[in-house]
DNA sequence: ATGTTGATCCAAACCGGTTTGGTCGGTACA
DNA sequence: TGTACCGACCAAACCGGTTTGGATCAACAT
C-alpha cells in the first residue's frame, strides 16, 4: 500500500493525500479526516526510506559499542543501550547499532556510519581522557552525545556520573567506619574516570586531614587479574592498609580474591569498594560494596539529550553531571581496632 | 558530492558514471577506470538511502532485545548482538535494534520493525517455547533467523545449542564423579531450552539405570531468589540430593547461596552445575561449574545464516544444533562418602 | 550501397514520498 | 464590475540513486 494506491483509491491527489497525513492547514477538515480514516482502514505506512531520502533525515541515530574484553563489562552497555533505545523509539527513530574493538576499528566503524548518513546522529559511550572518536566529530560537525568527559577543550554535549564526587563520598564513608589507611587501585590514567576518581579520594583524604602513603596509589588495568596483583602488593605493606577503594568493580573481585588468598577477611580485616555496582558485584563473597550508576536512566536521558541537540540545542547547555549511589555490602565494614600498628613504632624504637 | 556533481565533473551522464561505478560492461574500460580513480579522489559515497529506496532493500537487519528482568542476562545478548554484527557488517549490512521488554511490546516492536520496511529480516533471540515472534515472521513470510527453537511445525532457520546433549553431559559428569542422587531445578516448561535441558538429565539419569526421585525436579524462575528457594527445598529431603543441576547460572547462584545458608560446602556436600557461563559464574564462591555457549561464535553465525537466508537458501538448509562445553569448576566435585543413605533403610527395618 | 552488429553512451522513467508553485471557483471589498 | 483574496486541491519537480529503452557511430557483412 503506497501513496499512490492510496490517493487513486480515494479520488485525491498523491499530494493532497499527503498534505492531509501531516495535517497541513490547507486540505478541508472534512477531506483530512475521511483521507485518515482510509489511510488507517487500508494499513498505509509511509516508507521511511523515501521520507529519509526526501528530506535528507534518516530518523535513526548510531552507536559503537566497544567491545574490547573486559573494562567495563558488557551489562554496563546494554543497559545504557536499551535505555537510550527506548527513549528515541518514542520519537520514531531508530538506533543503529555497531560493534568494533577501540581503537582504529572503532574509528573505522564511526566513519562509515556518519558518512553513509543513514544515522542523524551518533551517542558515544565509554568516552576515554583523550578520545579520537570526539575530535572526529567535532571535526566533522556532526551531532552527538557522549556518555563521559574528555579532555577537549571544544564543548559538545555530555552526560557523565561524577567520578570525583564518587570517590570523594566512598572515601569519605571508609572514613566514617574508622578507616584511615585507605589505599585506591585506580584506573589508567588515559581513562578519564580513572583519573576523577582518584582526585575524589586524594580530596576526600585531605580534607580528612589524613596523608596518602605514596605506596597506597597503585594504578592498574581493568581486569580482574590486575586488581588481584595490586591488591596482593597492598596487602603485603606494612601497616597494612585496612581498606582499599577499587577502581571498578571487575579490580575489587580480584581485590577480594587476593585477601582471601592472604588469610583474611574482606570487610573485617580490609575493606572494599568498587564502582559500577556490577550484577557480579551482588554474588562475591563477602558481596561488594560499590558506588552505583543508574544506568537505564542514564541511557533514557542520553537518547533524550541526542533529540535535544538535533533539535538545536546547543552544546553548552547538554552538559550533564549526575551522582552516583554508594551501595553498602559486607565489604565494607568497620576498621579493625589497630593495634599492631600503635605497637610498631615502639618495637623500632 | 552526489552523482550528478560527479557526472558533471567528468562530462558525463549520471548513467554512465552509475554503470561505471557498479561494474557493467557497456562501459568502456577506459571510462571505467576514469571514473572510479575520478570517485575515489573526490571521495564520492553512494547515499545508501537512495540505493534503499530504488533497490527495495534496506541494507539492514533488525534485532529486538528483549529487555525483561533477568532471564539469561544481559552478556548473552550482547556478545550475541557483537558476533553477527560484525558478520553482517562484513557485507555491508547495518544492524538496527530495538528494545523492548518480552510481550506485547516486544511484539510490536518488531511489527513497526519489519512493517517500516527498513530492514530486510531480523534475528531472534532467546526465543520461547511457542514463540509469537516466530508466528508472526512466518505469517507474513518475513526472512529470519531464530536464536534457539521453538514449538511450531513449519520449518524456519535457526541456530540452538543442545540442551539435551548439554544436560545429559552435565549429568553423566556427575554420575561419574559417584553422585547418584542427583536433583534438576528446571526452568518454566514455556521456555524451550528449560524442556530441552530437562530432557537430558533425565535421558542421562535412565541411561546410568538411576530413578529419579519425583521430589528431585523443581521448576522455578530464572532468578536468583527462585533458585535459592527452590535449593532450600530441595536440600531439605531427605536423604539429601549429593548433586544439584541448575537450568541456568542465575538459578545456580541462588543455589549456592543456599547450600552455604545450610551450613554446607557446595563442591563437598552438595555439588552444583549451571548453564551458560555468565561472568559471574567465576567469581561465586565456590566457582561454578557449568556448561558454556560459544556466544561470539553463534552470534556470528547467525549473521552468516541470515545473509544466506537473503540470499535465497532454504530454511530446511539452516538449522543448525551446536553442543555446549563443560566448564569444570570447584562447585562441582565428587559425591561425599554415603554412609547415611546405607544406615537410613536398615534402621527403618 | 544497404543492412547488421556491437561497443558506448545517454535521456527519461522510476523508487515513494514531500515541497513548490501553481489553478480554480467563490466571496469580500472598492 | 473589476479585482484582491482565500480555501481547497493538484501537476510537476525533487531527493539521489538505478534501470529501461533507446541513440549514435564505426566496423563488418551482404
Amino acid at each position: 500500500m503506497d501513496l499512490k494506491t492510496l490517493s487513486n483509491h480515494l479520488g485525491l491527489s498523491k499530494t493532497t493525500v499527503s498534505r492531509a497525513l501531516n495535517g497541513y492547514p490547507d486540505v478541508s477538515l472534512a477531506t483530512r479526516t475521511r483521507v485518515r480514516e482510509a489511510a488507517e482502514r487500508l494499513g498505509y505506512r509511509p516508507n521511511p526510506v523515501a521520507q529519509a531520502l526526501q528530506s535528507g533525515r534518516a530518523q535513526a541515530i548510531g552507536l559503537v559499542l566497544p567491545t574490547g574484553p573486559g573494562e567495563f563489562g558488557d551489562p554496563f552497555l546494554l543497559a545504557l543501550l536499551t535505555g537510550a533505545g527506548k527513549e528515541l523509539q518514542a520519537d520514531g527513530l531508530d538506533l543503529m547499532v555497531s560493534a568494533a574493538a577501540p581503537g582504529d576499528d572503532e574509528l573505522a566503524a564511526l566513519d562509515r556510519m556518519i558518512s553513509k548518513r543513514r544515522v542523524d546522529g551518533v551517542i558515544v559511550v565509554r568516552t576515554r581522557a583523550d578520545d579520537p572518536r570526539i575530535h572526529l566529530l567535532l571535526d566533522r560537525d556532526f551531532p552527538f552525545v557522549a556518555q563521559g568527559r574528555t579532555r577537549e577543550p571544544r564543548p559538545y554535549p555530555f552526560l557523565d556520573v561524577d567520578g570525583v564526587e564518587a570517590f570523594e563520598r566512598a572515601t569519605t564513608t571508609l572514613i566514617e567506619l574508622g578507616h584511615r589507611r585507605i589505599a585506591l587501585i585506580g584506573g589508567e590514567p588515559h581513562l578519564a574516570y580513572a583519573t576523577h576518581r582518584r582526585q575524589g579520594y586524594e580530596a576526600a583524604m585531605a580534607a580528612a586531614g589524613l596523608r596518602i602513603d605514596p605506596d597506597w596509589r597503585v594504578e592498574a588495568r581493568q581486569t580482574r587479574e590486575a586488581g588481584f596483583e595490586a591488591a596482593k602488593t597492598l596487602i603485603a605493606l606494612r601497616p597494612r592498609p585496612t581498606a582499599i577503594l577499587c577502581n571498578t568493580d571487575t579490580q575489587a573481585v580480584g581485590c577480594l580474591a587476593a585477601i582471601a588468598e592472604a588469610g583474611l577477611t574482606a570487610g573485617v580485616d580490609v575493606s572494599v569498594i568498587g564502582h559500577d555496582d556490577l550484577p557480579l558485584a551482588s554474588v562475591t563473597s563477602p558481596p561488594l560494596a560499590t558506588m552505583a550508576q543508574p544506568l537505564p536512566e542514564l541511557g533514557a536521558r542520553l537518547g533524550r539529550m541526542m533529540l535535544q541537540r538535533l533539535a538545536g540545542k546547543p552544546a553548552s547547555e547538554l552538559q550533564e553531571l549526575w551522582t552516583a549511589a554508594y551501595v553498602p555490602r559486607a565489604s565494607a565494614g568497620p576498621a579493625p581496632p589497630d593495634d599492631r600498628t600503635r605497637r610498631q613504632p615502639s618495637q623500632i624504637r
